[in-house]
DNA sequence: CTAAACTTTCAAAAATTTTTGAAAGTTTAG
DNA sequence: CTAAACTTTCAAAAATTTTTGAAAGTTTAG
C-alpha cells in the first residue's frame, strides 16, 4: 500500500468515528490530517488536502485549538499561520478527557444536585430525589476518578493503574 | 417546585446533554422519562408526554432496547407493550460503556492494527506506522481497562477502584 | 376466519447542522 | 499611510439527521 493511500484511509476512518462521538466529520479529519503530517500545515494546505473551504478550515481549527489538541505554529519569515496536532497520543487523550469532563460532566452534576435539593412535597417526590441522588453520587465518583486520571502522569496510567486492573 | 416541573427539567436537560454525546435528543428524553416514571409506559404514554409521533417513539425505544438500558414489560390482560428503564444507574452506565466499547472502540482498533501491518516502503512510512502503533497500543490499554470495569461488580467500582484512585 | 388492537416501516417534510465563499476585518511590509 | 497578505465572520445554500403520519404488517380475541 502506498503511504498516501494509508493516510487517506486513516483520515477518512477517523472522520467517520468522530461523528459517532458527537464530533463533526471535518473536525476529526483535520485532526487526523495534522496527526499524520510531519510538518505543520497552513490553512491553505488543509483546504487543498481535504477539499474544504477556507471558512470551514478556520472554524474547525479554532475549535480543535480550544480543545487544546492542536496548536498554532509560527514560521520565521512567513506571514501564514501553521498548525500541528499534539503528537503524544496519551496527552491528546487526557486533554480530551479533561475538556469533556469540564464541558459535559460538570454541568450535569450541577443540575442533579440542584434538583436533589428541591423541596418536593407531592407523592413520588422522595423517589424522584432518590434517583437524582443516585445519579449524582455515581457522577461524582466518576468525576473524581477522571480528575485523578487527568492529574496523574503517563507512567501512572500504563504502570500502576494497568497493573491494578489486570491483576486478579 | 412541583414534581412535574422537576421531572420536566430533568428530561429536557438529559435530552440536551444527549446531543453532545452523539445520542439524539429524543432518545435521551425517552430514556429520562422512563427513568423518572415509576411504572412502565406504553408507546401512547410516551407519545403523549413528550409530544412526539408514534414512529419516532417506536424507533427510539427499539434503539434504547438495543443498548440494553430499556426493557419491554408485558402486563397481564393488556395487548399493549410497556417499557421501563433499568433503574440501577450503575448497571446502566456499565451497559453503555460495554456497548460503546463494542461499537466504537473495537472497530477503531481493527483499523489501526490493519494499517500498522501494511508494508509501506516510501519515506515517512515508518513514522506513519509508528503513529498507528502508538494509537493502537493506547487503545488496547483502554480497551483492557474498560473490559475489566465491565466485568467487575459494583462493589469493585465504588470500593477498591475508588480507594486506589483516591490514595496519594 | 374476521376485525380490532396494536407495532413497524418508510417516503416525504421539517428541523438541524455543516459548509461555502464573498465581504469585512486585521496585520505587516514597505 | 497604503496595499498586499493574510484571518475571521456570517448569511445563504447544501447536506444530513430527525420527525411525521399514513399505510402496511402482525398478533390476538372471539
Amino acid at each position: 500500500m502506498e503511504l498516501k493511500e494509508a493516510q487517506e484511509k486513516f483520515i477518512s476512518a477517523w472522520g467517520a468515528f468522530g461523528t459517532q462521538w458527537g464530533i463533526n466529520r471535518t473536525m476529526a479529519q483535520i485532526h487526523a490530517l495534522l496527526l499524520v503530517s510531519e510538518d505543520p500545515l497552513s490553512a491553505d494546505d488543509i483546504m487543498q488536502q481535504l477539499n474544504i473551504s477556507r471558512g470551514n478550515v478556520n472554524m474547525n481549527v479554532r475549535e480543535l485549538m480550544s480543545w487544546g489538541i492542536v496548536h498554532k505554529v509560527l514560521k520565521f519569515g512567513e506571514r501564514k499561520e501553521f498548525f500541528t496536532a499534539e503528537k503524544d497520543i496519551y496527552k491528546t487523550a487526557i486533554q480530551i478527557l479533561k475538556e469533556r469532563r469540564k464541558r459535559e460532566l460538570v454541568p450535569v452534576l450541577e443540575l442533579l444536585s440542584d434538583l436533589e435539593k428541591q423541596e418536593i412535597k407531592e407523592e413520588g417526590g422522595e423517589q424522584f430525589k432518590k434517583l437524582m441522588g443516585d445519579i449524582s453520587r455515581f457522577g461524582e465518583s466518576t468525576n473524581k476518578m477522571l480528575d485523578k486520571m487527568v492529574k496523574a502522569d503517563e507512567h501512572w496510567f500504563t504502570g500502576s493503574l494497568m497493573k491494578f486492573l489486570i491483576k486478579k
